[in-house]
DNA sequence: CCTAACATACCAACTGGTCTGTTTCTATTA
DNA sequence: TAATAGAAACAGACCAGTTGGTATGTTAGG
C-alpha cells in the first residue's frame, strides 16, 4: 500500500483547511497543490471531501498531542511549560502570519452546527490538549476540579488569543495571554 | 429612501454568516431566508457578497457595543458586569444552541487571511469590545497597563471559550471561565 | 492475472454576478 | 391638482465559472 499520495494529501490539506478553513478550499485547490488527480484522491477518500477533513482533523490531533506532549514532559512546572509552548507559537506566528499545527478555530467555527462527525472530531482534539494541561495542573499540586477548570481556561484563552492575533496582525495578543497566565496559575494555587 | 429590504438583507445574513461563516452562505440561501430578489440585493450592495459582509460587520459592531455598554453600565464592578454579562451568553447558547449577536469567530478564522477589509472590520470590532472592559477596570482602580492587559485576557477567553461550547454543545465551558474570572480580577487588583 | 493506484472525461448543481426590464415613489411644473 | 419626468426600488432571466462527485478508463506492482 503507497501511503504517500495519501499522506500528501492529508498534509497539504490539513494546512490549507487550517488557514482557510473548509468551504473556502476547493477540491481543485488541494489537487494542484498536491499535484495530484481527482481519481487518486477519490481513490483514497471514497466519501470524498468531508472524509478527508476528518482525516485531517485526526492527523492534525497526533501531531498537536505530540508537540504539546513533548513541551510539557520538557518542563518543570506547567507555568514554564504553558510559556514555552506559546513562545512556540508566537513564533510561528510571527514567521508565518498564520499558525498552523495548533488551531483549527476555522473549522470549529464554520462546521460545529454543520456536520456532527467534524464536531466530535474537534471536540475530541479540545479534550486531548486539556487533558495535558490538566495532568500537569494535578501534578503541580492542584486538585482534580480545580486543574480541570484550569485547564479549560488556558484553552480558552490561547485559543481567542490565536483569533486576536490573526485580526491584528500581530502576535501581542499572544504575548499578553503568555505574560498573564503565571499570575493566574499563582493566585488559584 | 426605504430602508426596510436593506435592513431585512442585513440583519437576517448577519446571523447567517455567524452560524455558518462567510462562504457557506451562498446569495441564494440568504435571498430566500428574506425573500427578496438578486436585483433587489445588487441594488442595496453594488458591490456583492463582500460589501454586504462589511456593512454586517458594522451593523454588528453597533449591536454588540450597545449591548455590552448596557450591562456595563448597569453593574459596579467589572466583575459583576462580567458574570452578567456571560450569563446572558450562557443563556442564548442554551435556548438556541448558538450565540450570534456576541461572536463572529467563523469569519474571523475564515476571512482574516482572505480580506483586508474585512480583517480591519473584525479587528475594530474586538477592540471596541475591549475598550468596555478597559475602561470600566480603570474605573475598578486598575492602571492603564494592567487594565489593558485584563481586557485583551477576558477577550480571548471569552471568546475561546464560546468556541468549546460549540464543539462541546453545552455551555460549560462558559460557566467555567465565568466562575474563574473573578479570581483573576482579584489576583492582579 | 488481479488488484491497488491512479488518470481523465464528464456531469448536474450551484456560485456570485450582470443585464434588461418593470414598478413605485417623489419632486416639479403647467 | 393633475400630469409628468426621473430616479429609486425592485424583479427575473441569464451567464460563465466552479463546485463536489462519478464513471470509465489505464497503468503498474505483487
Amino acid at each position: 500500500m503507497n501511503m504517500d499520495t495519501k499522506s500528501l494529501l492529508i498534509d497539504t490539506s490539513t494546512i490549507l483547511f487550517q488557514q482557510k478553513g473548509y468551504k473556502s478550499v476547493g477540491l481543485n485547490e488541494i489537487l494542484k497543490a498536491c499535484n495530484v488527480t481527482k481519481g487518486a484522491l477519490y481513490h483514497h477518500f471514497p466519501n470524498g471531501k468531508e472524509e478527508l477533513l476528518i482525516t485531517c482533523l485526526h492527523s492534525l490531533n497526533e501531531v498537536i498531542i505530540t508537540d504539546i506532549e513533548a513541551i510539557f514532559s520538557r518542563h518543570l512546572s506547567t507555568k514554564e511549560a504553558t510559556i514555552s509552548m506559546i513562545d512556540t507559537l508566537i513564533h510561528q506566528f510571527e514567521k508565518d502570519g498564520t499558525i498552523t499545527g495548533y488551531t483549527f478555530s476555522s473549522i470549529v467555527s464554520e462546521m460545529a452546527t454543520m456536520s456532527e462527525p467534524v464536531r466530535n472530531a474537534c471536540g475530541a482534539l479540545y479534550e486531548n490538549i486539556q487533558n495535558i494541561y490538566c495532568k500537569k495542573l494535578q501534578a503541580d499540586g492542584f486538585s482534580n476540579e480545580s486543574a480541570t477548570s484550569i485547564a479549560l481556561f488556558m484553552t480558552a484563552s490561547i485559543e481567542g488569543a490565536m483569533m486576536l492575533c490573526l485580526t491584528q496582525k500581530s502576535a501581542d495578543p499572544l504575548k499578553t495571554i503568555a505574560s498573564l497566565l503565571p499570575n493566574l496559575l499563582n493566585s488559584l494555587q
